[in-house]
Parts: C-alpha cells; sequence; structure tokens
DNA sequence: ACCATTATTTAACTTTTGGTCAATAATTCC
DNA sequence: GGAATTATTGACCAAAAGTTAAATAATGGT
C-alpha cells in the first residue's frame, strides 16, 4: 500500500510555461536546488516546526525526499540553515544607523524604527521559528536577543533620555529597561497574534492603521517616560 | 537492545515513606491514578510540546506506557484533557466581578488584575502550552482569547474611559482596543520571555519588582489614554 | 480464604520517519 | 555521438512511537 511512493505533483510548476520561461527542466543545477529547498524549507518549518517531515517538505517540492541528502547531509544541517537563513539575513544594520541619525528627532526614530521592525521582523518566518525554536533550545533564539540587547536597546534608551532632556551617559537602568520592554513587547504580541493565533487585526482595513497604531503606543511611551523617569 | 523496556525507577516516590504516608501502593484507584497522570502530562506537554513521547511522560511516573491506555483511549484524547484543565480551569471569574467593584478606582482595578492575572496565567504550563496550540491549531486557542474578547476587554475599556471621563455607552473602537492590547501584550510578553526564551527577568531581585513594572504600565497606559482619546 | 475485579505489565503490531545506497537518467564535456 | 559527471529516484533499513490484546498481580468484598 506504501510501498510505491506517491510523487503525482511531479509535473505542476514547470510543464506549463510552453515557451518563455527556463521551463520544464527536470534536473536543476546545485546552486538553485540549494536555494530552492531552502526556500521552501523556511516556509514548510515555520509552518509545522522542526518536527515536519521531509516526505511532505519535499513533496512540495516535487522531488523524493532522498533529494535532499544531496544537498544536506542530515535534517538537522538543513534546520541549522534554516536559522542562519531567518535570523542573520534578517538583521538591518541600517536599523543602527537611523537611531543614531544625528538630524532625526527621538520620536521620529522610534516611529520609524518600529514601523520597519514589523514589517521585517514580524513575518511569518520569522515570528514563527523564533517561537519554534525557543520552545525547543534557547541557545538559538538567545543569538538573536543577543543582538537586540546589544545594538538597539542601548539606542534606544538614549533615544528615550534624550526625548527626556536626561542626560544620556549612565548605564541604562533595570526600570528603564523594563518599561521599553513594554512597548517592544506589545509590538511584537502584534506578531503573535497575527502569526500564531491566527488573528486578523486590521486585516481588511486600511494599510495605515498599523502606522497609527505603533504612533500611538510610542507617543504614550515616550510621553510617560517623562513623568516616570523625571 | 531495547527489548526490555527499562522500569528502573519503579521505586523512586514511595518505599521511602516508612510509616507516615500512604506509601508504597503499587496499585492506585482508578481516579488518584489519572489526576496524577493529567498533573503530569500538563507539565511534560509543557515542555516538550504535544509531540512528546508517551514512553517519556510515563517513565517520570514509573509506569509503563501502555497504562496511559487505561485511562484515556488515545493520546490525543489525553491531549484534549491537558487543553481543558489548563485552559478553562485557570480562568478567574473573580476578575470579572474585580473589574465591576464599585469601590475602586480603575486604577486599582487595572494595577490588581493585571497582578493577579501575570501571577495565575503567566505560568510555565499555561503560556507554553498556549502557544503551543496556537501554533499547531487556532481552534484551541481561541477558546481562550474568546474569554478574554468578551469578558475582561469590554471592561477594560470602560474603567479606561471611566479614567478619562468619557462616556462608557458607546462601543469600544478599535483604536481603543489596539491601544489597550500594546498594555495587555507588553505584559503577556513578560511571560513569553520569561518560558519560552528562558530569559532571568529580575529572578533574583525583591518580589515587588514585579508590581512595580506593571504598575509602571498602567499608569503609562492610563496616563496616555487621556491624551489620546480625549 | 477465596473469588471477582481491575490496575498494571509484557509482548507484539503498525505506521512513521530519518537515513543509506545502488541504480537511473539528464546534462556537460570532448 | 559517446563518455564522464551528477542530479534524481527506488528500494530498503532501523529506530521511534502510537496502539492493541492477552497475561499478571494487587485489591476488595463476602
Amino acid at each position: 500500500m506504501r510501498l510505491i511512493e506517491d510523487r503525482d505533483s511531479s509535473l505542476n510548476t514547470a510543464e506549463i510555461s510552453a515557451g518563455s520561461m527556463t521551463s520544464t527542466k527536470r534536473r536543476m543545477n546545485t546552486a538553485e536546488r540549494k536555494r530552492q529547498i531552502l526556500d521552501r524549507a523556511i516556509q514548510f518549518f515555520a509552518q509545522h516546526g522542526m518536527d515536519g517531515q521531509l516526505r511532505n517538505l519535499t513533496k512540495e517540492l516535487g522531488v523524493t525526499h532522498t533529494l535532499l541528502y544531496h544537498y544536506f547531509p542530515t535534517k538537522d544541517a538543513l534546520i541549522q540553515e534554516v536559522y542562519k537563513e531567518v535570523f542573520e539575513s534578517r538583521w538591518k544594520p541600517e536599523w543602527e544607523s537611523l537611531l543614531d541619525d544625528q538630524s532625526l528627532s527621538p520620536e521620529e526614530k522610534f516611529n520609524a524604527f518600529y514601523l520597519d521592525y514589523t514589517n521585517t521582523v514580524l513575518t511569518y518566518e520569522f515570528v514563527r521559528i523564533l517561537i519554534f525554536s525557543g520552545l525547543s533550545d534557547h541557545s538559538i533564539s538567545d543569538r538573536f536577543f543577543e543582538l537586540l540587547r546589544s545594538r538597539l536597546l542601548p539606542r534606544l534608551i538614549r533615544e528615550t533620555r534624550k526625548y527626556c532632556n536626561r542626560s544620556t551617559t549612565s548605564k541604562p537602568t533595570q526600570r528603564e529597561l523594563e518599561f521599553l520592554m513594554g512597548l517592544h513587547g506589545g509590538i511584537f504580541y502584534i506578531g503573535m497574534r497575527r502569526w500564531i493565533y491566527g488573528q486578523a487585526i486590521y486585516a481588511a482595513e486600511s494599510p495605515d492603521t498599523e502606522q497609527e497604531i505603533i504612533r500611538d503606543r510610542v507617543e504614550s511611551y515616550l510621553q510617560s517616560a517623562k513623568s516616570l523617569f523625571a
């Protein structure tokens, strides 16, 4: 009953494109195929978790699962590359320069940063894979938080202090950091609701609803920082 | 090599209590054992996810994995009971009466509510199982959010408006709700950091650090609501 | 003390799943 | 056009993991 592997979807993506595309090639070159597998793996593992079965992953690609072993020595090796791809390739160094930009006000920086952060980090793949990895092994999600902790939080605290006309020399206090984490966590929670709990927050609405929401929260954060840390 | 199931831990918990306790019973009555299994299952699945193996779960109990089938028809049935136990039995109706209490100010209510909410909901088992279930199947976590949405959010919005001296008759706007979700998500994020990412936020510190953090955020939320929705 | 009950184990079955390896077929090079 | 290369597959393995059924042994009632 299961002796023969079903490979029904062998001619799904290609075949149709009669003349224009690269088309109908049954055999891809190494780099191209590896890229294709990795991309699909990110999507696949984000959906099913790292316990997802290789046979199901390759079925989506129209190949047998054994082909994976031609490109990755083991399932875990593939997963490690997925982690690397998702966590490291999405970090934008521009965030740091944005927050260091002398020509912008703290408020402008916060808004610009969190708007972009939301769009690049709070994606389906990122949020879910971050959480999947956190649930099973801190060591992976730690790498991301380390970036956050060392590159972003100090700058955000500094801008907060500038907004409050306070000295930016001393080390951030725990209370300041926790107050900032309130803002940060509240924004991350948007991604949680959307990609973990499947809630359709302001989906069909105007696209700048999100911008309004973030503006509200940023303004609230900065305004309150002023009175809390006076 | 693995033909014989290792049952080394057969005499771990009992045996020592020589005379005083119920002690050394190898055979438990149905209700007691079922309760014991369920409790352990909650802890176990919270740690390993619903993919955790029954053989490992029962090993912790010092029984063979087949004993489970004497109490639960299938693994999924056990998991369903775990869900029910965690999500439904932890909901406190007192929250609603607290928020309806006429003798408390909005600020007092917010603080009291979120402090208690944090302690009862933001536990290891709850946070992880909620997220495990959300990652695999929305229908389960939906049940919890439905409680939140219908029982708590309207009351919290009402108290927010009272704090701002606004009319509490009209339906909450999306903007109001989203601003509240900023506070709520920021607080839930405390549990995320602690139980998903394994961060030791103010662990060894004074126990009222958490209280201070929540107070800061609640005050910030209410204060800002005043100026945002004026 | 004996019998009926039932909690618990033993052994076995089945499906799932990561992984191996030799065979096949498409591509490239000369 | 043929040989060498290599992308891809098919058959298979072994261990993991849910499930079942019969055997065993502790318990409770009379």
